[in-house]
DNA sequence: TCGATTTCGAGCAAAAGCGAACGTAAACGA
DNA sequence: TCGTTTACGTTCGCTTTTGCTCGAAATCGA
């Protein structure tokens, strides 16, 4: 990784203008624009900047584009899925929402339910639901992760433990043949295990993406599920399990 | 995804004004209706405007009229309050943020601060601080309160009392003659008296507006403060109880 | 309701900006 | 001293952005 001594010069500049130019810091420091170039793309690939057509600006961090992709990706498929769990869950009963895309687009089916109360460790969660008046939010305590508005920590786990949910939503980011949940996060599987604890049911939603992916960490077995929404049958050993532990699947489209 | 410099400046304008037209903005940049359509386009894709004939408009939704209203009470008093109070954080310390709209013009002049703890039971904080990715976020957890954004409740103060700051900045809805600070509402008053004890230093940042107010419910001494950042003097009884108590008073503007 | 006017978006060509490859020169280390 | 590394400049296709034109759609006024 080389450094040279324009990197510190450029960054100061962009944060007093906002932005670069190309053209402008060329001059600026007598070198071609190829040289000024090759700078803005090391500096852009540090996340000191970001890159745009002539030039650079300073990083946009209001949203992280990779979440949003996250968020776009399969979008049709979450919607089912998400309508599907909103379904079974009846007006009146506290839920809980977890971290993830998935839980967010559950969210939003929820818009129309009425007398709700919600507890969420999600920041974007909280702020969907604002617009469902008829709705009592709760926000837990903790860390803000800028990557996904998520709230982690021991401050969270904390403010679970106060609580005892009739539904509990949850998303993760694997399962394995065996049946476990799995995270790539480990302070996210903390709070997963906790929200179970904690509730009288659990649902899963998952699209197909995660039976064919791993991750480090265990959250907890399927068995611990009520339900699992999902959008193409599970693996058929998969299945069986469910089958035997009792964990319902619910396929949609 | 593209990006272009006028992007962010786009979306800088349409926050400031509410609204932008094609024209205003092709002007303003020296392009054509046409580029600017076609970032309009953009942004309206990306969820960040929403387009509408002419321009485009924020996106609607999670906008509280009444709250708006109040943020845009007396802006320029705030903000010179709010840069005279940001002024006197240094940068590396831990900060409480309480609910209102001065201390929220106090977050956004930390954007630029470097290596804060910010700890904030106010999501509208959270929201503006995310972009400052030099700078932890910590939510409390709580009620969320529609009107404002705010988090209330046992669980707020439960987890401000697991914390020990350097600085507090409060605010509050008026300020009696002996020297008593009062608030509106009960619920907020509990989390007020907690970050105080938990701090060790106060700020207060309030304009004048507060002098000829009252309300119903004691927070605390002013006493307890360390500075109380406003922009007209304090009336005459007041500053010498002030003074005797050593608590600083900075006049702006 | 029906035209007149404004605004929009798609298609296309010109211009600006881009990255890769290659060459040169200075700095560095043995 | 010589080979290696690193930074920088030059050239050259390629991509992105931009402005222009034109038919379609939306808005406005009567």
């Amino acid at each position: 990784m080389s450094q040279t001594f324009r990197h510190p010069d450029i960054l100061k500049i962009a944060q007093r203008e906002g932005k670069v130019t190309v053209e402008g810091l060329a001059e600026h420091f007598g070198v071609t624009l190829q040289t000024i170039r090759r700078d803005l793309t090391e500096l852009a690939e540090a996340n000191k900047l970001e890159r745009v057509h002539g030039g650079a600006i300073l990083p946009s961090g209001t949203t992280n584009i990779e979440y949003d992709e996250r968020r776009n990706l399969n979008q049709t498929a979450k919607l089912a899925m998400a309508r599907a769990c909103a379904a079974q869950i009846p007006e009146g009963c506290s839920v809980f929402l977890n971290i993830g895309t998935s839980t967010e687009a559950v969210a939003r089916e929820l818009l129309h339910h009425r007398d709700l109360m919600v507890v969420t460790n999600n920041m974007n969660i909280a702020n969907i639901l604002v617009d469902n008046t008829d709705c009592q939010i709760i926000v837990t305590g903790g860390a803000l992760r800028r990557s996904d508005g998520g709230l982690v920590g021991n401050i969270t786990i904390d403010t679970i433990r106060q609580f005892k949910f009739d539904i509990a939503v949850i998303g993760c980011s694997a399962m394995d043949e065996d049946g476990d949940l799995l995270d790539f996060d480990i302070q996210e599987v903390g709070v997963s295990q906790t929200i179970i604890a904690q509730s009288r049911k659990c649902f899963l939603v998952a699209d197909h993406s995660k039976f064919s992916r791993t991750a480090p960490a265990r959250i907890a077995s399927m068995r611990a599920l009520s339900t699992v929404f999902t959008d193409l049958p599970l693996p058929r050993e998969l299945a069986e399990r469910c089958a035997t532990w009792g964990t319902q699947i619910v396929l949609v489209d």
